[in-house]
DNA sequence: GTCTATAAATGGATAGAC
DNA sequence: GTCTATCCATTTATAGAC
């Protein structure tokens, strides 16, 4: 998924970089980047911290690595998004698209989504989520003027709090859980669009 | 507003316990709680961390405090809306309710929204808040079997739906800024009730 | 690829004087 | 109510052997 040599090494007990990373993660989304230490994650992985510094330069890299791949996967939906004919075709695909990133890469955006700005790193990563999210208010605005969008609400607004359901999933989201990701997709979008009121 | 005795003592240089609190609560927002270490707390007050100690007892009964704070307003908030005498009318205080606390308490339902269950006051706190959410999921399938909210959707799915857009408050609104928090509650129940779309 | 051992700094918290 | 000085556990990270 992310950079290392893809030969299952069947049999070696070894670990590679990539599993330092997806473990990383994991326990980053349980305790918090703060609150998990580098104890806590060699306790997890059955190695010392020698050993994890081996295959990885910080702690703070497995964060930079994780939030690349989040930021990279929401830029890559908005430009595709932005590729659709009608100001409604790009509002459904950006939505769309945001909750197909969110539920495929879970925890790297759930660690995206909760960035304080503690790091040069950090900062970065929340001034291109602006980006993100700038760019998709313009594409609320530009929906609102084609009459497709309510008008008796800020277009920021507007995006923030469509943007709060989409990534509060999450929140609660599990891959394995009883939640198929494309049927939420479609709900997302119908409480988006229609709210929770039934159809006439 | 909480506990410590409200004789303002004017022109008196020293800190008493709310002032602790206001400005740990703030700071932990600003970095996070475990990012943020006693000296941080120390340093923005201008005093040393004996005197720091002298006022609270640990830097986790900040946390303690303001959680109560949060969690007794939405509690409140709750209760109030299941007085109500319908289905219709109790989706539509929780709602509002919940608003106004997450715009009248913003700094400590903000603490509550990002904890891990990193302790036992943690684990506590997030207890509270899911009896909390599992009371209001109680609601919305009250109102779906009434015919007043859309019934192709999980019960459970709606109210997270719902409350990740009201909750996404926290993270943006601030008292001084140019939302009014009536007009916002206004705006959420009308985005989460009928959605984006223009009224027909 | 993993280990033992350790450095150097920072964490939360306390003792006791003023 | 605040201070200086200090304790001790834990933190991220490194050196160097196997």
């Amino acid at each position: 998924m992310t950079t290392s040599t893809r030969t299952a090494r069947r049999g070696r007990p070894g670990h590679d970089r990539a599993d330092v990373i997806r473990a990383g993660v994991e326990l980053f989304n349980e305790q918090g980047y703060d609150a998990t230490s580098v104890s806590d994650l060699t306790g997890r992985l059955g190695l010392t911290k020698s050993a994890l510094y081996h295959h990885v330069e910080s702690k703070e890299q497995i964060l930079q690595i994780a939030l690349e791949d989040a930021l990279g996967g929401l830029e890559k939906a908005l430009e595709d998004a932005l590729q659709q004919p009608t100001a409604g075709s790009r509002l459904t695909a950006i939505i769309e698209g945001a909750v197909r990133v969110l539920t495929e890469r879970q925890p790297q955006v759930t660690l995206l989504l909760r960035l304080r700005g503690n790091s040069e790193i950090e900062t970065a990563a929340l001034a291109r989520r602006r980006r993100f999210d700038h760019t998709v208010t313009g594409l609320v605005r530009e929906a609102q003027s084609e009459g497709i969008v309510r008008t008796d609400l800020d277009a920021g607004v507007a995006t923030r709090l469509i943007f709060g359901m989409i990534n509060s999933v999450v929140e609660w989201y599990r891959p394995d859980g009883p939640v198929d990701p494309d049927l939420l997709a479609g709900e997302i979008l119908a409480v988006a669009l229609g709210g929770l009121r039934p159809r006439a």
